[in-house]
DNA sequence: CGCGTCCTTGAGAGTTGTCAACTCCAGTGG
DNA sequence: CCACTGGAGTTGACAACTCTCAAGGACGCG
């Protein structure tokens, strides 16, 4: 990992998206990780929150005996690890290479305090995680395998605001703890939409959609 | 459903819970609503959101075809529906006889961005729903359903401040609905916990803990 | 007391997981 | 340049957990 210590943050992406959150960049020092590389651990002290400037960064859970979930994908311009308090209760690792802002979170509070807008930007991307969450909840509560596959493409490729042609940063291991699956059942799952037309792979990791309507609900 | 209009809530609940959500209770209309009775749907215009004074109040989502998923139950004291914007994306139900306090959004987040205390109230209560939705979705994604419902038992024992005796208010579809499951997996699973003498039955909807440990992880 | 709803239990089916072999590809070093 | 190696991905056979379908039991309410 390296950083650039407080560094003001470059590049302002699209001011529309960060809006109230602007104030936020002057406390923040950018930092870069490797593929895998890890960002925090489950248990560290919670003293920093991020937000994702280029890459991918997964937050996952591990339990006793080795079992993953992957809780969400942070691209570009997510916060995340804002709602820890104590100790951070999952890890962050970079997928692919992976740029992010680090906040401390006691000035992060200082500042919602002071600012409202600062504080309802907080909000509202809290509130938004919240949804996401719940929609994820459906999709590994009551999807099968077929769904929860075809759910996750349309939702990476309108994030990344893809039409046809999506490069997944992530391996079948992460999109499987993600979807509460195994590798084998997504390997399947996406051989099975390539076979039906639905998908052409012309790499492991690009994915084109052929036929949208055939990953539609219903 | 029973309005009593802008009358301030009554008994206040044990107050450090409240802290600075007491802002919010001037605003604040009471109402009553029975078991199973709708208090917004799927869809509906979002404007007001609540908080539980007294019940259970489950939050679902539905599927096309029929499947619906409980993304969480909601005990006295809890808020929900906050994070809707423009209109609710699940319904909301009373699973027993069940009291709110519901508030005009507007409202709400005019007084949050008067009062930062309000705001860090509702950033925190968000925060930590969060936090509970990403444990869920472990759970749904990760776990056996003798661990769901296991999980499930001492999850709702704490949340109820139940040592031993626990009252279910709700269904065994709702508790389904909630873990993933089917009811007859959540009855077997009961049932095989009861053989094993890790809890006792004396009604349906009453369980007793005999054996922490053995609902435990690991 | 009878009806309906919720719950339990059983038998069998099906989706997904497990285990294993094989392919593919990138990186390495002879 | 090419063989080697190891990780990632795919595919197949089989097992297992959970679902589906069905019947019966318990309980509350009229």
């Amino acid at each position: 990992m390296r950083t650039d210590a407080f560094q003001p943050a470059a590049a302002p992406l699209p001011i529309g998206q960060l809006d109230g959150l602007l104030a936020l960049e002057r406390i923040g020092t950018r930092m870069s990780f490797g593929r895998n590389e890890e960002i925090f651990a489950q248990g560290d002290a919670a003293t920093y929150c991020y937000r994702v400037v280029a890459g991918t960064v997964r937050l996952c859970k591990l339990l006793a005996d080795g079992r993953r979930h992957i809780a969400a994908f942070c691209l570009a311009g997510d916060l995340f690890a804002f709602e820890a308090v104590g100790e951070h209760f999952q890890s962050a690792e970079a997928v692919d290479e992976v740029i992010v802002i680090r906040f401390p979170r006691a000035a992060v509070e200082r500042l919602a305090e002071q600012q409202p807008s600062v504080a309802r930007q907080l909000r509202t991307r809290a509130f938004a995680g919240l949804a996401a969450a719940h929609e994820q909840m459906l999709l590994l509560g009551r999807m099968t395998a077929g769904e929860r596959v075809a759910s996750f493409l349309l939702d990476l490729a309108e994030r990344l605001d893809r039409r046809k042609a999506l490069d997944l940063p992530m391996s079948r291991y992460d999109i499987a703890d993600y979807l509460g699956l195994t590798i084998e059942t997504v390997s399947r799952v996406l051989s099975g939409l390539k076979r039906a037309g639905a998908i052409a792979m012309p790499s492991v990791h690009r994915i084109e959609l052929l036929d949208r309507s055939a990953l539609m609900p219903g």
